[in-house]
DNA sequence: AGGATCACG
DNA sequence: ACGTACGTGATCCTC
């Protein structure tokens, strides 16, 4: 008998899902769906059924408009649309799909509600997005394979989706219970004899919301809805429908796969729902948590239990954030076992006192491949689930976790329960790996304790005096003006001297200086090339002022100035899982990068300033690298110039040099402190060559005396590149590791730059890893004595505390004696304090 | 979006 | 022969 095919789409099921994973492309998407279905002649009837969309906020109105696109699309598609005032479209189809049957078809239902299961029969079938072999796709659901997947018949679903959503019981558990007793009635019947307490009371407590799932559950078939028309629709036509264009160009068009996972979750508002959840987050359990909010306020928490039961609660009416956020300390006090993603970004909103229960996994996935751009939950999923989700800004556009929260529930709740979700299933992943990359003291001894400095440094902020940078500011812009007209006057043009283009076509064309091409967009305007091309021109000179100041204008004055907060502090943000090496890098605005070289730009270090009854104690690590290298490589001689002296570059020119200390020119101190440098960067007679303005040759002289007057460093060197070569990356002392892919290159360029990653990197890496044991250790010494006085800057070899005065000189000796102990090297760690009324002061 | 430039370690 | 010193981030300009 060969029956006649009927695809039956689920409009409103179909829309909303896809609008929550690509509001821009949702109609596109789904009408491309639908044309192939009609152009591969999978069906011999079409028809779509819309009905029963209940969202709130703008995302009603938002679907409401891409609804009627969708109709548009239907209709020109010639699909008929069935729509009843009231009706659900689960009700519509299920009426219309009985009359099909009865007609002799078979009927498949295109939709992403997944409730149509439990109407599947002999001529019923499902199609919904899910998980296939390959990524997303629309999954066939027959009897059959609901049998085989959840080992009941269709219709008994309805009772374990009642469970389910009723009292929060899992799925595997709902199915088990479904199973074993038939149906929820029999279940409830012999409830006193189930073995679970905590089944019994969800059981009892939750009786009415089952009941109302139920009844949500319970189908009406009776609608009078007929499909007799035949769809006829030429080729021709479908091309052209595929051709309209009727997205708004301003969301971005990559098409995101549907997914519709059983962790999605839902949003949870009720005060007892919200208990139930919390109770079954005992000690040892095992959860992923997400919170946000704004301003110290928790808006909203996603917990993982299981890797099928996520939950999004939401702060609302008896559910407030003061609830959540005790009850989510109370789970970690607990002893639970907490995954989250970027914890430091959380800890506004939760007080974590037992710091050993949380594990960040953003930050062991930084750990474990440190040159990723970026570890949030969809990198987090492909890496180490294979799992390809929507972005965050694929999911919400531009727009905050909380603003979505504001506008529309759905979307940020399954942003909410994605990260909850990708933090569970990663969270033992992780830990393995750690484990498997001997990084576990590195990471739960110095990474995740540093997340608590860290989160205390950018939580203090450090005061900026408004006014004073302004003056400066204004300074500069008169400076800027007046240089301004002298250069128009000398090349005689007025033109954009910010622009290298047409400074390099007025300089190098127009007035003929000396010098050539060096970049690919044209002629190098560099500092040094027109340092080097033209010291006899004033104009040059000029022109170099003018960058410095418009530099210190646009970025210091007028950068900083916008971010200086009510409390007239910056409040930076320091990254921990950017650098290659392990070093914190810093942000919104730098920090780290404020001017200290030039006389003009120190200045700007003035407005740094400690709050009243304060002042600032700053120390550096004196040449933590080179001691670093000194340690590492062991060379005798290296650790002996260091043990007695002061003047290391002297010292080092002496040595190579083979002259008396007292007589080493100042000449031969510069190069033996380029050397020096060279060699923590990962030495090449080439870079040598350009930092000294010498020849090839000569560099390759200095290295090579270098290397005869300390031949430990030179072994060193070498086994850190063979070392790296053999197992593909750079460790430093405390097991940070960096992969060099680089090396692996036919490239001679790419291989002599992983060359130099190997060399460098053990270097850096560890000097980074001592500062930040420094770091958590000066933090916790302060906390620990009772002070008051806090870290606020924290400059890769340096660090900057706001010190109340009375505590001086406590927290001077404290600081320098921690950052000194931090490690026990071979030679000593120096350090230079200094205290002052400004960050200049105290540099 | 990517390059050039320049601020820091 | 190739042609860069290592690690960052912000701003401006050009495409």
């Amino acid at each position: 008998m060969n029956r006649k095919k009927t695809v039956l789409i689920d409009g409103t099921s179909m829309l909303k899902e896809a609008y929550y994973a690509v509001p821009a492309n949702c109609v596109k998407g789904l009408r491309n769906v639908v044309a192939r279905i009609i152009e591969e002649k999978q069906t011999d009837y079409i028809a779509a059924v819309f009905g029963g969309m209940n969202e709130n906020g703008t995302a009603a109105r938002d679907l409401m408009d891409n609804e009627t696109r969708l109709k548009e699309t239907l209709g020109s598609l010639k699909i008929p649309v069935f729509e009843k005032e009231g009706a659900r479209s689960l009700d519509l189809i299920c009426s219309l799909a009985k009359n099909c049957i009865s007609d002799e078809k078979d009927v498949s239902v295109l939709t992403a509600d997944e409730n149509f299961l439990m109407t599947l029969s002999q001529h019923i079938t499902a199609w919904i997005p899910g998980v296939g072999e390959e990524g997303t796709e629309l999954i066939i659901w027959t009897e059959e394979k609901v049998k085989k997947e959840f080992g009941l018949e269709p219709e008994q679903l309805k009772d374990v989706f009642s469970l389910e959503r009723g009292a929060g019981i899992g799925r595997k558990t709902a199915c088990r219970l479904v199973s074993q007793y038939g149906s929820l009635q029999a279940i409830y019947g012999q409830k006193e004899e189930l073995e679970s307490g905590q089944i019994r009371e969800a059981l009892t407590e939750y009786e009415q919301q089952i009941n109302k799932e139920a009844q949500f559950l319970c189908l009406k078939t009776d609608y009078d809805v007929h499909l007799d028309e035949v769809r006829t629709i030429a080729e021709s036509e479908i091309a052209e429908i595929m051709d309209m264009d009727f997205e708004p160009a301003s969301f971005p068009e990559e098409v995101v796969e549907i997914s519709s996972e059983g962790w999605m979750g839902k949003a949870i508002t009720e005060l007892a729902d919200a208990e139930a959840i919390f109770s079954g987050c005992a000690a040892g359990t095992s959860l992923g948590l997400q919170v946000a909010g704004t301003d110290k306020k928790i808006a909203a928490l996603a917990l993982c239990l299981s890797k099928e039961e996520c939950w999004c609660l939401v702060a609302q009416g008896n559910l407030t954030s003061e609830y959540l956020k005790e009850k989510v300390e109370e789970v970690i006090s607990r002893g639970a076992n907490v995954t989250v993603l970027d914890l430091k970004s959380q800890l506004s909103f939760i007080n974590v006192s037992d710091e050993k229960t949380v594990f960040d996994a953003s930050l062991a996935a930084y750990l474990i491949d440190p040159l990723k751009s970026s570890y949030e939950y969809n990198d987090l999923a492909q890496d180490y689930l294979q799992l390809s989700l929507p972005s965050k800004t694929e999911l919400l556009g531009k727009r905050t976790i909380i603003q979505a929260l504001a506008e529309n529930q759905n979307q940020a709740v399954t942003c909410m329960c994605s990260m909850a979700y990708v933090s569970f299933m990663c969270g033992s992943i992780l830990k393995e790996g750690l484990k498997t990359a001997e990084m576990e003291r590195l990471f739960y001894e110095i990474e995740m304790p540093l997340v608590y400095s860290l989160f205390t440094m950018e939580e203090t902020g450090i005061r900026v005096e408004r006014d004073r940078l302004k003056e400066y500011g204004d300074r500069l812009k008169i400076r800027i003006k007046e240089t301004e007209q002298k250069i128009y006057e000398q090349t005689g043009e007025t033109f954009n001297i910010n622009s290298p283009k047409q400074l390099g076509e007025i300089l190098f064309e127009k007035m003929k200086l000396p010098g050539g091409k060096k970049t690919k967009t044209g002629y190098s305007t560099a500092a040094d090339v027109l340092e080097k091309l033209a010291p006899d021109y004033p104009v040059i000179e000029q022109i170099l002022d003018y960058r410095q100041l418009t530099k210190l204008n646009s970025t210091y004055a007028d950068g900083l100035a916008a971010y200086i907060g009510s409390d007239e502090r910056i409040h930076g943000t320091f990254n921990q899982t950017i650098t290659a090496t392990g070093r914190i890098s810093s942000t919104e605005p730098n920090l780290q990068n404020i001017p200290i070289r030039m006389e003009l730009g120190r200045e700007i270090r003035k407005v740094f300033v400690p709050q009243e009854g304060c002042v600032f104690v700053d120390a550096d690590y004196s040449q933590i690298e080179l001691r670093v290298l000194a340690h590492m490589s062991g060379d005798e001689r290296l650790i002996g110039a260091y043990q007695q002296a002061e003047d290391i570059h002297a010292i080092t020119a002496s040595e190579v040099f083979h002259v008396p200390l007292t007589e080493v020119t100042s000449l031969q101190r510069r190069n033996a402190k380029a050397v020096n440098f060279g060699i923590v960067y990962g030495i090449s007679s080439f870079g040598l060559s350009e930092g000294l303005s010498i020849t090839r040759k000569e560099a390759t002289e200095y290295i090579e005396k270098y290397f005869e007057t300390y031949p430990g460093v030179k072994l060193f060197l070498d086994k850190l590149v063979a070392d790296a070569k053999e197992t593909g990356y750079a460790v430093s002392m405390f097991g940070r590791r960096r992969p060099v892919p680089e090396l692996k290159s036919s490239n001679f360029m790419q291989r002599s730059f992983g060359e130099r990653v190997a060399m460098n990197s053990p270097i850096q890496g560890t000097a980074a890893d001592i500062m930040k044991i420094a770091m958590i250790r000066v933090d916790r010494a302060l906390k620990k004595q009772g002070l008051q006085s806090k870290i606020v800057l924290q400059v890769h070899d340096e660090l900057l505390i706001e010190t109340r005065l009375e505590e001086l000189n406590q927290v001077k000796k404290l600081l320098v004696e921690e950052m000194k102990s931090a490690a026990s090297l071979a030679v000593p760690l120096e350090v230079d304090a200094n205290v002052g009324e400004s960050w200049f002061d105290a540099k």
